[in-house]
DNA sequence: ATAATAATAGACAGACTGTTTATGATTATA
DNA sequence: TATAATCATAAACAGTCTGTCTATTATTAT
């Protein structure tokens, strides 16, 4: 997060790739709990304890993955500018959420084996952390944004949940059915669903 | 499903419940993946080899509890009148999510063990099946109740897996947060932001 | 009362984990 | 390009868990 970026062996961080990507492409064939540090190795062509050396157990080799995608999509979503962050219609809106559903398009093996619920250990759950903590500080800036002081009568916290909760259970059911639409229909979907709810779907004719 | 019922031997059923106590209690005491057979039949009071006579492994035996769970709040679901079921104001008004949220705190220790997605496999996997089924169908049936023969402009399999997302993830927050508000007062906070969506909360000054 | 069924302890091979040790290979840097 | 530091490696290890089998005892339904 903040050392002065020694950078590290060139060894070092090909064998890191190299088991990150090779669990990826294991957890989506044989699913998280089937694979062994074995698999993993002899698909990276490595050593066995090798792994060790860098990782304490599988489960921190695949968190490694899911922040630096998280962080690598979080740095995207920050260089939006803020006056078209929050704007409801027109320009830019609904940008996040859309550029949400790229990054997952952009990155859909490694979005599959995170969001996957066989056999995730804490990193789904960590994934969820991550989605909520962005999605309560955002409900908290739009809610200060339009000069709300007073709480709402659904507490914050609650918003923030059922917004994560809805995106992540969208984008497992889109990915894993084959990207059905593209991703800014399904941002367009998901967007419309999440902020004008199912009654409005109905209503319009 | 379908067996004549052939009432099993005492002795069974006994076995099988001390079994699926006793692995719902350990999974909320080191989780999932922690769980080895012999702490479920060391906790069960019964011999490890008693266990293989009834279940494959422990995935066999928490996937039991959970279509258990889910035919019994089915059961209540399918009681409520068809006239009732599907009125958005008035009487019986979103009473299926009441008893949702009813079900989930009467069982809430179940509900944490099956929701928590800390290394769940395939258990938490088939929850969402079953609730997206069952979402699916109520969206179907309510789209042709209000005459609606037209598609909808956003697909009937995005809604129905939206409406189970969110309700997942807004019942795993809710437990794990210690049930903070009542089941009546959370499953009409969830009705609000499913039906009317996020912007109807906030203009509501 | 008794035949059928269920539970048990004990022993087993096989798989996986995580560590250690000693050795060989690659890298950064001067 | 020499060399000290770092990294990757194979081999061997004890420990844990799994799933199966066998022979024996206990409980049940009728």
């Amino acid at each position: 997060m903040s050392t002065p970026a020694q950078r590290p062996d060139r060894r070092v961080s090909r064998t890191r790739r190299l088991l990150r990507e090779a669990l990826t492409s294991l957890i989506l064939e044989k699913g998280y709990d089937a694979v062994t540090i074995e698999d993993i190795t002899r698909r990276a062509d490595l050593g066995r304890t090798t792994f060790y050396l860098h990782y304490r157990d599988k489960e921190h080799l695949f968190l490694e993955s899911i922040e630096q995608s998280a962080d690598e999509l979080a740095r995207q979503i920050v260089q939006i500018p803020a006056e078209t962050l929050f704007n409801e219609n027109g320009e830019g809106a609904g940008l996040p959420i859309a550029l949400v559903f790229e990054h997952a398009a952009q990155n859909a093996d490694l979005y599959r084996a995170m969001l996957r619920s066989e056999g995730s250990i804490k990193a789904t759950s960590r994934l969820r952390e991550l989605t909520i903590q962005y999605a309560l500080e955002f409900t908290r800036r739009w809610w200060e944004r339009r000069g709300l002081t007073s709480e709402p009568h659904i507490p914050l916290e609650v918003i923030a949940q059922f917004f994560a909760a809805s995106l992540l259970g969208t984008l497992v059911w889109w990915l894993e059915a084959g990207m059905p639409y593209p991703p800014r229909q399904m941002a367009a979907f998901f967007r419309r669903l999440v902020l004008d709810g199912l009654r409005s779907v109905t209503e319009s004719h």
